[in-house]
DNA sequence: CTTCCAGTTCGAGCCCGCTCGAAGTCAAGC
DNA sequence: GCTTGACTTCGAGCGGGCTCGAACTGGAAG
């Protein structure tokens, strides 16, 4: 029923502890639109509820994914648009998964060489005794 | 008959587009260590080397696997010191390679949330028609 | 010879993504 | 009722990795 302190909100300090960032980003990112305005207690503090905890989450995987901070705030503003956005915010995430899987490839690429030039130290290691 | 002028050095704009960064960025790697002072022709212009040219390869290619500009200074310089820093340059390759490898695990996690969001969005179109 | 172009050095500037200092507010604990 | 400490806003600053403008030089083509 919800009566009163069934709260289970977060503050700034708790949100960034759990998902990873600190407070000085969760307001940054909140000032760039990447966070739609976060609901504020009687002393104008910020409360987290879940739902700004997974969007917060959700936001650090796509970062850690190497989207564009742009390309971020683009998202969450068609996101507080609505449902009529969903295949934009989904053609977005396909888009973004490509570029992803592209960047992988190149990793495993990458690391063939590097295990080449760490055989080749290995090679000459020996060879010099 | 090219008697003597077998040269096949590179510009440093043929070098830049060999190894895919610019010349601006190739001079300031010169500048920041990242590159032993190349050789200059009789007008004091760069000439690259195949050698030199290798060496830029593999930096962009540990640039690209996110090796900070520090640490390949660092493998620089250890490179300069010739065939004792061997080992050292060894090790700092497998410690590259594993931190690559956690990238590549974090990126396939990050991937599975991508995934699942876009199942989501494919869910919630289908439900609005 | 002149024009052109690619190069040279130097220091300044830029974009990104935070990060922080200052000054103030508020609620809780002693 | 005072102190503590986590919060607030604001604007400035920073570190990384380039990127560029200015002023100049030298070789090559017409």
């Amino acid at each position: 029923m919800d009566i009163g302190i069934r709260e289970k909100s977060l503050s700034v300090g708790e949100a960034a502890e759990r998902v990873g960032l600190t407070t000085y980003t969760l307001r940054w990112y909140e000032q760039e639109g990447l966070v739609a305005p976060v609901g504020r207690d009687s002393a104008g503090r910020r409360r987290y509820t879940d739902d700004d905890v997974n969007w917060l989450f959700l936001l650090t995987r796509l970062r850690r994914t190497g989207m564009p901070v742009r390309d971020m705030r683009r998202y969450a503003e068609l996101a507080r648009q609505g449902d009529r956005t969903l295949g934009a915010r989904r053609a977005l995430f396909e888009a973004h998964r490509a570029r992803v899987l592209a960047r992988m490839a190149e990793l495993t690429e990458d690391l063939n060489v590097l295990d080449h030039k760490i055989d080749a130290y290995r090679r000459a290691e020996e060879e010099l005794g």
